[in-house]
RNA sequence: CGGGGUGUAGCGCAGUUUGGUAGCGCACUUGGUUUGGGACCAAGGGGCCGGGAGUUCGAAUCUCUUCACCCCGACCA
């Protein structure tokens, strides 16, 4: 490739409207541009790094016996009526009409056309385990897409579902597909990745995990414990809550006035007691329909939404209290609550058992202290509805646990039989007894993926991309390419590693060495090889590695050589 | 969907307060001189000042409206 016919140019300045590292750096190197909120077209040099990853992607898929298929980005209502992910899924999934009326979706994922697919094909137990894949587009309309090609509507997705008879043979699959995803990452130059349990949402099943690479840019909580093996996703995280201190003097219900004291913070500085001596009302609307669900929880705790939306089997909304007039903001209290029978009462874990507690009066101004949950609230049902913090003990070793951020890069489910059920796949097991296949489904971004390697290897002079991923391997850079003989070599060069199967792209432009050499690193090829006329007399060439300071200077006929020896030691 | 911000040449920005013929740097074209860390000189090309409506003799600038993008939040395989 000749850089003086790439289309994308590059620039000084960073683009005005990106804010983190890779985002700017992208554009910058001119490898991508946007074209919507959350949409971008991709120029040669990004579009051949995804082609790699998804390279490497394809050969451990294959490798543990997947078939590439691809499925269709539009499909019909119909199908997803099957599965009720039609009226289930929000806005995310774009429904729109073709010109007869017929109304369409654009795949977000393809649970349905994987079973729609493999329901008439595959018919028996023998045929079973399998593994259908793709690598495909996917369009969900994000609420609000954001950070470059890290949260976007369009993007490349390698999506797999696999088919069994038994749990335990969809479990051993499950552990093949982990081990393969730890090799991709390993292979595209993610280190820092580690995989967390998480919640299956919209997915169904029971077990899943995310493959996360720890990055403050990261918009998921992951809880980690640095003891032991724990890490889980904050919405399903669990660990132990301190536990209630009770050795309170004050152990009669009595109300008092709190004035203007609501938030939590302001009540505890009101009456001078802990956090921990409070019980918090949070309140949210569930979704389409005129219920409200009111938590109980204590006070210096904070409810995990994921949590609650299991809880009581329902999507939530937050709501504005002011909307409500059958409580009091700021003083919702678990005794003499008026409850006309919309409103579902949930009470945290972290209650049982407290006593000395305050807690809001129902009443504009007052709060009520000395309340004992046990005798004076008789809750039947405590729930686990908290949010984990950092410095709560972990559940399986006790030692304290931290929270970090971290950019889901890849996920896999144990779906169960959500799918075949609901859209009837069956097959014959050996009694010849029809049953429902059990699946597995595993997903990476490759869009996500690249930009999550921009934005780990990048320095201050750029992008830097580990060899196996790189747009091209080497930057080959004349200085004075004007000079007939530095013109010659170079083109020689070039020619041989390209015979040599070496990706080359040429700086052929007349420019001056420090123009090029800062492309070369904002584009960030890995290896660079300078021909200059003060080098053809000693017949040598210097060859330097993106990210290493000190240059070599080579001789002219071993340079085939240290490449090749390069790229086989990475 | 809430809160905040920005829209002027491919990119980065000034000009808007106080209305009076559209500017700067980078990039691009041509010629010349340069060439080991983003060269210099000279001459050029490129704008419906996001869109619409208004006020005015006159609008990038004032008013109303609309759209887009970015950030925070809500939301989310």
């Amino acid at each position: 490739m000749l850089i003086s016919k790439l289309v994308g140019s590059r620039t000084k300045e960073n683009p005005a409207d990106a804010v983190i590292k890779s985002h700017a750096l992208l554009i910058r190197a001119g490898f991508i541009k946007s074209v919507a909120g959350g949409i971008w077209s991709f120029g040669m040099p990004a579009k051949k790094i995804a082609m790699k990853i998804e390279k490497i992607i394809r050969d451990e898929m294959d490798g543990i016996d997947g078939q590439e298929c691809s499925f269709p980005v539009v499909m019909p209502k119909e199908l997803w009526d099957e599965s009720g992910r039609y009226s289930s899924i929000g806005d995310e999934l774009v429904r729109f009409e073709d010109r007869n009326g017929h109304k369409l979706v654009l795949g977000m994922t393809h649970e349905e056309a994987a079973v729609h697919f493999a329901r008439d094909n595959i018919t028996s137990y023998q045929q079973l385990p399998c593994m259908i894949y793709q690598i495909q587009t996917k369009f969900r309309d994000e609420a609000r897409s954001r950070g470059g090609l890290i949260r976007v509507r369009e993007f490349t997705m390698k999506d797999a579902y696999s088919f069994h008879l038994t749990q335990d043979c969809l479990e051993n699959y499950y552990q093949k597909v982990f081990d393969a995803y730890v090799r991709i990452f390993k292979r595209i130059g993610l280190k820092k990745i580690i995989a967390v349990k998480s919640d299956s949402g919209m997915m169904g099943g029971k077990i899943s995990h995310e493959f996360m690479f720890l990055s403050e840019m990261g918009e998921d909580k992951i809880v980690i414990c640095p003891h032991c093996e724990y890490k889980a996703n904050m919405e399903i995280a669990d660990a132990i809550i301190s536990p209630n201190e009770n050795n309170d003097k004050d152990t009669n219900v009595t109300e008092v006035f709190t004035g203007d004291a609501k938030e939590i913070v302001d009540v505890v500085k009101f009456l001078g007691v802990d956090d921990k001596k409070t019980i918090k009302a949070v309140v949210y609307n569930i979704k389409s329909s005129n219920k409200q669900v009111i938590c109980f929880i204590r006070g210096d705790l904070e409810v995990n939404e994921a949590k609650l939306k299991k809880v009581i089997k329902s999507e939530i909304v937050p709501v504005s209290l002011a909307e409500s007039s059958e409580i009091v903001a700021g003083n919702i209290g678990p005794m003499n609550l008026k409850n006309n029978g919309d409103q579902i009462i949930v009470y945290d874990k972290s209650l049982d058992g407290a006593t000395g507690m305050v807690i809001g009066a129902n009443k504009a101004g007052y709060h009520i202290t000395g309340v004992s949950v046990a005798r004076d609230l008789k809750i039947s049902d405590f729930s686990d509805i908290s949010k984990v913090k950092s410095g709560m003990r972990c559940i399986v070793c006790g030692e304290q646990v931290s929270v970090v951020n971290g950019i889901e890069i890849g996920n896999i489910f144990q779906l169960g039989t959500k799918y075949t059920t609901s859209m009837s796949m069956r097959v014959l097991n050996n009694n010849g007894v029809a049953v429902n296949p059990i699946m597995g489904c595993y997903g990476i971004g490759v869009g996500r993926a690249l930009a999550t390697v921009a934005e780990e290897t990048a320095d201050d002079k750029g992008l830097n991309w580990p060899l196996e991923i790189a747009p091209w391997e080497v930057y080959l850079c004349p200085i004075r390419y004007d000079n007939p003989d530095v013109k010659k070599l170079t083109l020689e060069l070039y020619n041989e590693f390209t015979n040599a199967g070496i990706e080359t792209i040429l700086d052929d432009r007349n420019v001056t060495p420090g123009c090029k050499f800062a492309d070369s690193e904002l584009m960030g090829i890995p290896i660079r090889v300078v021909v200059s006329p003060k080098l053809l007399n000693s017949n040598t060439l210097e060859i330097k590695l993106r990210g290493v300071d000190e240059s070599k200077i080579v001789l002219r006929n071993d340079i085939i050589k240290i490449i090749l020896d390069i790229k086989n030691y990475v």
